[in-house]
RNA sequence: UGGGGCGUGGUGAAGCGGUAACACAGCGGACUUUGGAUCCGUUAUUCGGAGGUUCGAAUCCUCCCGCCCCAGCCA
């Protein structure tokens, strides 16, 4: 009962549990579930779920969450991702200990307790084709009609669903069906399926099924076999609730868990929807469920976010029940906030633009000492070679600087980092593009280390990286995959994927980066100074031949300048 | 037009009859060997709307409006 993080303000669920404590309702036990069906890849809405399950269980003195594979449906399923989202999971940070369960291992049971429901005149065998059902479900103003099927003998329902479980039947000819309402408001109600037969082989159960039970059926039951106290699911399952209380209350189970919903995360520029993100891997605009575009847990962390970041958006979004939109922008401060103080800075070139130092002599190698990280002095310094030809960023050079512009010009001083000052002496162009390809400048050798003794301000820090050290890696810059904050948002007759963002991938090769990164190990995270977080590809890379992802970009408030107009000349 | 939910600033989200937390985003400034980080300031006379109850309402009542979900033998 004891609250384990008690700075967390607590929600709505937090709250029904604190209550239910209180009252002793389920002799102070807190057991929860997560429950996914091993259809696709865990995304971050799923985190979301992760995060308020486990993260419960966690808070709360002898609390456990199970995790359950709800797979009652061969058709769909299978062991990759069974085995993904172990893997997401354990990554997120959170254990489910012993508590590793399949609806699958309650087939037995299940099947029990349907024969139980038809014993006691509370379902049928319904011989109905699926059309017809349809058909007499009625619609959301006019009530059904009860199927001519529904007041079949217990004799011969037994028989008949025995036969099922027998293989005797096609698939489609029968269903079990439970006996409620057809003219229930809550369409759930009428009658609701079961169990139907399918001839498929289960990737557990192998060929031994020939019947599998329906979500409603399988999922208060499992619940109930499991001794959850608390079943939180999200706001589509709301109406769903009094079929789950009624399959329970007709069985007469000891263990009634109560279901809580909550709002699903959403996340703009982004789509949340297992369907449509498979849809995005099996058509191929991304490449893989692990693409470092996807919202999925793999691509997330193969692009290089956090556990910790993950989490801490979880926590941060809240828990309520009203649909909304976080801003994705709260997913990039979080990872900035996480590598601020984790990440050793380096120094690489995206965009190289040759650099000469006219008199600095011409062999001469020097090693500068630089920290790695500001933050956290903890973390030690290195050192970077320096010579006569660098590699500076293109960005960092305006041969006709705007207003505010405080980088590299013609006659201009900057500071190189942990380096020297350089001044612009001359600009050499492509004489056919006109394009500047190659810098000249004088460097002071009395500001070593970036530090002048006479007082002398320089507005601009530069990055900077020696031409005949550089490594040469691949980086991948990524945007949103999306390019309206609601992916949905499309004309008639398109759908989310006329919104794909073309440019959400760029590949940059070649690019210059210190020395120092040569023993860079797959899944490391660095900070490019002045430009982003970057990730070592954990795929691609290899040593010698170094691919980074980029992360997220730095906040850059020249950019933010400059779009605004204000950086005019 | 059946049922179930939800409406608090740009985005999330507290608040539970006593006079609108917090976070992100934005804007302004300080500082700075990352235009990073950090720090400071600033943004709802008002809580979907209209009535009502009350000394007092985002919170209680009534009506209205808007948005989401449900007619799989998916979950």
């Amino acid at each position: 009962m004891k609250s384990i993080n008690s700075t967390r303000p607590p929600d709505f669920i937090r709250n029904i549990i604190r209550q239910d404590l209180k009252a002793n309702k389920n002799n102070g036990r807190v057991v929860t579930r997560f429950p996914p069906e091993p259809n696709g890849y865990l995304h971050i809405g799923h985190a979301k779920s992760i995060s308020i399950n486990f993260g419960i269980a966690l808070e709360n003195e002898g609390g456990v969450c199970h995790l359950r594979f709800d797979d009652t449906n061969p058709s769909k399923e299978n062991i990759e991702y069974i085995e993904s989202i172990k893997s997401d999971i354990q990554w997120l940070g959170f254990d489910w200990g012993k508590h590793l369960y399949y609806a699958s291992d309650y087939f037995e049971k299940l099947y029990r307790y349907a024969a139980q429901l038809i014993k006691d005149g509370k379902a049928y065998v319904c011989s109905l084709s699926a059309e017809e059902i349809r058909e007499y479900r009625g619609t959301l103003t006019e009530p059904g009609k009860e199927s001519p099927y529904r007041n079949r003998s217990v004799k011969e329902n037994l028989e008949l669903f025995e036969q099922m479980r027998k293989g005797e039947f096609e698939d489609g000819s029968h269903v079990l069906r439970a006996k409620i309402d057809m003219a229930s408001p809550n369409l759930n109600m009428r009658d609701p399926v079961l169990y139907r037969i399918r001839h498929e082989s289960h990737h557990r159960t192998g060929n031994k099924w020939c019947i599998y039970p329906m979500y409603d059926f399988a999922h208060c039951l499992s619940d109930s076999i499991e001794g959850i106290t608390h079943s939180i699911c999200t706001l589509e399952f709301e109406d769903n609730r009094p079929l789950y209380d009624w399959i329970l209350n007709a069985l007469n189970v000891d263990c009634h868990p109560q279901q809580i919903e909550f709002a699903r995360l959403n996340l703009s520029y982004t789509i949340m929807s297992k369907r449509e993100l498979r849809q995005l891997v099996e058509e191929e605009y991304v490449n893989g469920w692990d693409d470092p575009r996807m919202p999925t847990i793999s691509g997330l962390r193969r692009r290089g976010y956090t556990a910790e970041a993950i989490r801490n958006l979880c926590e941060r979004t809240g828990v309520a029940k009203s649909n909304s939109v976080v801003d994705i922008a709260l997913l990039e401060y979080c990872i900035r906030e996480d590598l601020n103080r984790r990440a050793p800075r380096v120094m690489a070139v995206l965009r190289p633009l040759r650099v000469v130092i006219d008199n600095y002599p011409e062999k001469q190698v020097e090693e500068l000492d630089a920290q790695n990280n500001p933050e956290d002095p903890g973390m030690g310094t290195r050192r970077i070679p320096f010579s006569r030809v660098l590699y500076i960023e293109q960005d960092d050079f305006r041969e006709d600087p705007p207003k505010k512009f405080f980088r590299l010009a013609p006659g201009r001083e900057v500071r190189l980092k942990h380096a020297y000052y350089i001044k612009c002496t001359d600009v050499v162009k492509d004489k056919k593009t006109g394009e500047v390809i190659e810098l000249h400048c004088t460097y002071d050798p009395a500001t070593r280390g970036g530090w002048s003794s006479d007082g002398r301000k320089v507005r601009g820090t530069l990055h900077w990286v020696s031409a005949a050290h550089a490594l040469k890696a691949e980086v991948r810059l990524y945007e949103h995959l999306f390019t309206k904050t609601n992916p949905h948002d499309v004309k008639d007759g398109s759908d989310f994927k006329a919104n794909l963002n073309r440019h959400s991938l760029e590949k940059l090769t070649s690019c210059p980066v210190e020395p120092n990164l040569a023993d860079a190990k797959p899944g490391s995270r660095y900070q490019f100074l002045r430009q982003g977080y970057f990730c070592v590809d954990c795929v691609d890379s290899r040593q010698g031949a170094l691919v980074f992802n980029r992360i997220v970009s730095l906040r850059d408030s020249w950019a933010r300048i400059e779009k605004a107009g204000k950086g005019k000349s």
